[in-house]
DNA sequence: CGGAGTGCCTTA
DNA sequence: TAAGGCACTCCG
């Protein structure tokens, strides 16, 4: 156990939630001594990938002026502070609605839009498929978990989305997926072998 | 051309040789206008490495308190004032005598000392072989230039150091390398890894 | 962590 | 009030 602290971080009542505080104690050179305090926003380890919403780069590893209190001192909130893994991050429902109305371009012109597959049924207070693919692409890419869509209750999701939503599934009804469709889905793909051998035969 | 001068360098005559002043000119915020006034002490750019002679760091780039004259003026030296590149660094002869009796030690005493081969020859008023070493490593390391030794008039350098001394070079005799040199090394070298390759071969 | 550059307290 | 002195910020 170190007596001196060379790196202290910590939650603090005074930051927005999900704030963190670090303060670094400079160890070598003319300014050793000197203590530099970084502030962090909360990120889970997991969240190499997350939800297309842009980020600025810059609000990390920032200097930040502090301002002490009277005890020359910034208290810290005990009662938040962490014991271990618990901390739940608060969930963002509804950040499709933020990409409503886009559409993706280039020098041509818009780029034609995406059709849902038939099994997949939107779920939930939006109408476009625009906005389902978006929720379902970006599950596939982002969570550790299995895509299962929504399973609660449908009139339950309907009229309560903000308590029965899962936001952890994509806002489609839940999905089930048959032997019989994964007999599909080889046929299909042992016929494209198949026609790409015979165009390579041709040639 | 610039009308407002925003930083000024020069020599100036109250200070000692060497020295430079710097007038540095506050552009922005609340205190634009106000002049700072740095010291330096004129270090050759192809400095990065000295001779083993102790320097302070803290000498660059301190605050100095400035005393004026009477006209409430330190007038600029301008016989002294530099035209270009041709300032030639003075160079100390004899800075080995400050290492003169120092040794190397650990914790169990003093690191053995090491001698010269025999076709280093010491030269100029200096005894010790420790002396010797010292300033052939130095050389080795801080010179950009061929080691050749001393290569004026034996006697001439003896009588008058101060003026014959070559300070570029280390304080032992010139040293001609033969084909004969290189042939003994080149063996060494072979003869080694004759026994390295036996010593493999028996593990 | 260093360094340029500003803020601001102290001194006369 | 101005200049000196030095703490401090902020960027690389």
């Amino acid at each position: 156990m170190n007596i001196s602290i060379e790196k202290k971080r910590s939650d603090c009542s005074v930051l927005p939630k999900g704030w963190q505080r670090e303060e670094v104690l400079r160890k070598t050179g003319l300014t050793a001594g000197k203590v530099d305090v970084y502030y962090y926003r909360g990120v889970r380890s997991d969240a190499s990938l997350v939800p297309p919403i842009r980020q600025t780069a810059s609000i990390f590893k920032q200097p930040v002026t502090v301002y002490k209190t009277q005890e020359s001192k910034v208290k810290t909130d005990q009662k938040h502070e962490r014991t271990g893994d618990k901390q739940e991050k608060p969930k963002q429902l509804f950040w499709e609605k933020r990409l409503e109305g886009l559409t993706a371009c280039d020098a041509n012109g818009v780029i034609g839009t995406t059709s849902l597959p038939k099994y997949i049924k939107p779920l939930g207070p939006y109408t476009s498929d625009a906005t389902t693919i978006q929720s379902l692409a970006t599950a596939l890419h982002v969570s550790s978990q299995q895509i299962t869509g929504q399973t609660g209750s449908k009139q339950a999701i309907m009229e309560n989305p903000g308590v029965f939503l899962n936001p952890e599934q994509p806002l489609i009804a839940a999905v089930t997926i048959t032997k019989e469709d994964v007999r599909r889905q080889e046929e299909r793909v042992k016929r494209a072998r198949l026609r790409l051998q015979e165009a390579l035969a041709a040639a």
